[in-house]
RNA sequence: GCGCGAGUAGCUCAGCUGGAUAGAGCGUCGGCCUCCGGAGCCGAAGGUCGUGGGUUCGAAUCCCGCCUCGCGCACCA
């Protein structure tokens, strides 16, 4: 246990004895003010009310109460308007290294998630195109969040739904005709709302040169159909294009996915949902639950009964479903398929979805909680490079793709900016320090601080596995950057658990930055090899601490902690 | 118009779920330093927390109104 987990033990224990209602929670936090001591609590007045007495007298006796040598207190004080600040012993407030030495890179875990198993869902892009930022945020987002949980003793399954079905992919599949008759020599013109990236083009080079050119009478058909807005005739080539594009850019995006470092556990396809009929049955069931309603020649749902701000189509005039209705039956099978919970990582701009879906899976009336899926939205994202914005142009063909950025900043650096923002606010990539070498740059700046610990062991040809806690004199760090640093790695399980709890990965990145920034401090202010022997041993084992600490951060947000840079 | 999000130092942003005198980086100003690993360190200035009310011992944080910006408001995903 560390430090302020005893203290939260001890604190619980005494209000209890002083006769606090059941559920009182002991708030314990580091004051900002280093004189208020390690730690304050504000118990005493969250106690004044539902005791009828003044918070001074409470605390008082919260204190009379407290058995200060077993929470490691050497002095406690009443303070302001009925704070209780305690100050640890020399001993005990550095004592607690030792756990970050014991536990390595188990330091920070928990198990409050007990294995409760979790659907994070993220990216779901459709293969229609390279992932762009977006997709990037969204990735590096659901990734870390995935690994959050994780932490947190949660079984999480890292999830990726493919739209490969409805009008996106038809008219993907139009677009990419069009792409082939002109490699093949006729003249034709992308539809509206089709796919004009050059990447098509590429594709359909491939496509003609493992396929053969089809017969020209049949694509100029083709072509002619979709000019009018209609299908291909030949129904059979149509299909081996769509599923030929289909593949070649899911194909791309798995490239993507891999230059980024992240791993799917499962790939789930639209397509399958009709095919195994749990669309179908989906309808069903809802129109069993006496849910829905016919009206212009389309199938409602009335999703109004379930907070939704109006009912919406399910199977529309010309007999095709929107794709309201797979999503349904997809959230269906994370529910059947054991996830008692399920987190969508999405951009904002998909809010709208968030109630009908919820909606929908409450009209089936199957037991699936109210708040099912959970979300996490984030907001657009603006790539910045010599100071200005580069635009993001679908139109032309060329935006910036998560590749791009991969190839030119790095993989850490990238899911870096990613997450050093809260997700639901709006996020600036300046390309130009994302990529540079220097200590403004933020990843740079933390890895570095990782590096430099590594460095001290390295120098002084120290085997870091010799480096434990026992024996060691923790008054020897006794100086302030010592003090400040100790209680920030100390810190780090709190934060992590509260990251993981309120989904907010950016609190690990936040704290990164910080804790690194003390890192430095310290090793600009303090030697650690030459020192006295017991100077040594206790810089030593903080050295240990601080790199492991950095590195189990940056393994959670995956991101590399390189022994030198 | 309705819904969601944002608005905090000149700039970019934190603010640990309601705590004590609101913080960091960059930039500006003043002063040191050249040491295991590269310009770092110390200090200063800089704030009506968009705005007006409310809730209570206590509000950047919770509630209501208003202003500005972003996103959404499809029988597209």
């Amino acid at each position: 246990m560390t430090p302020d987990e005893l203290l939260r033990t001890e604190l619980a224990r005494a209000a209890a004895a002083i006769g606090a209602p059941e559920g009182t929670t002991a708030a314990l936090e580091r004051p900002r003010d280093p004189a208020h001591g390690d730690w304050a609590s504000n118990l005493a007045m969250t106690l004044a009310k539902p005791l009828g007495k003044k918070p001074r007298e409470i605390a008082e006796a919260l204190v009379a109460k407290l058995d200060l040598a077993a929470a490691g207190v050497a002095s406690t004080e009443i303070a302001g308007p009925g704070f209780i600040n305690f100050r640890l012993a020399a001993g005990a407030r550095a004592g607690g290294l030792a756990d970050i030495l014991a536990q390595g890179a188990a330091f920070g875990r928990s198990n409050v998630g007990q294995n409760e198993r979790v659907n994070v869902e993220f990216v779901s892009a459709n293969p229609t195109g390279p992932l762009h930022v977006g997709h990037g945020r969204q990735a590096a987002l659901g990734d870390a969040i995935s690994a959050l949980l994780e932490s947190a003793g949660y079984s999480v399954s890292r999830e990726f739904y493919y739209n490969d079905a409805g009008v996106q992919i038809e008219n993907l599949a139009k677009s990419f005709w069009v792409r082939v008759a002109q490699a093949s020599g006729i003249e034709a013109a992308i539809p509206d709302g089709g796919y004009n990236g050059d990447y098509i083009k590429e594709i359909a080079e491939r496509f003609l040169s493992e396929s053969g050119t089809p017969p020209h009478p049949a694509l100029l058909a083709g072509a002619e159909a979709i000019a009018a807005g209609e299908r291909p005739a030949d129904a059979g080539l149509f299909e081996a294009m769509r599923r030929f594009a289909v593949a070649a850019l899911r194909a791309e995006q798995d490239l993507d996915l891999k230059a980024f470092g992240v791993q799917f556990d499962v790939y789930y396809l639209e397509s399958s949902l009709y095919t195994d009929g749990r669309v179908d049955e989906t309808v069903r069931m809802l129109k069993k639950a006496g849910h829905t309603f016919d009206e212009d020649g389309a199938l409602w749902l009335r999703t109004t009964d379930f907070a939704d701000d109006k009912d919406r189509v399910m199977r529309k005039r010309d007999g095709t479903y929107t794709y309201f209705v797979p999503d349904v039956a997809y959230h269906v099978t994370k529910w059947q398929r054991g996830f008692t919970r399920a987190i969508n990582v999405q951009g904002s701009d998909h809010h709208g979805t968030t109630a009908r879906v919820r909606a929908g899976l409450q009209a089936l009336e199957i037991g699936v909680p109210k708040g099912y899926p959970g979300y996490v939205l984030h907001q657009m994202v603006t790539v910045m490079r010599g100071g200005e914005e580069v635009k993001i142009s679908k139109r032309a063909g060329s935006y910036v793709t998560v590749r791009d950025l991969i190839d030119e900043v790095g993989r850490d650096a990238v899911r870096y900016f990613f997450l050093m923002r809260k997700g639901d606010s709006q996020l600036v990539f300046d390309v130009d320090l994302a990529r540079s070498q220097s200590e403004e740059n933020p990843v740079y700046y933390i890895q570095m601080a990782h590096a430099r610990l590594s460095g001290i062991f390295r120098v002084g040809e120290i085997d870091t596995a010799t480096i434990t806690g026992d024996g060691v004199q923790w008054d020897a760090l006794a100086e302030e950057a010592e003090r400040d640093l100790v209680a920030s790695l100390l810190d780090y399980p709190r934060l992590v658990a509260g990251a993981a709890e309120a989904l907010e990965p950016h609190r690990v990145a936040v704290y990164l930055l910080e804790t690194a920034r003390q890192v430095h401090l310290w090793y600009h202010k303090h030697h650690v090899l030459g020192e006295p022997e017991a100077i040594l041993r206790a810089r030593l084992a903080l050295a240990k601490a601080a790199r492991q600490v950095l590195a189990n951060g940056l393994n959670l947000l995956g991101i590399s902690a390189p022994e030198r840079m």
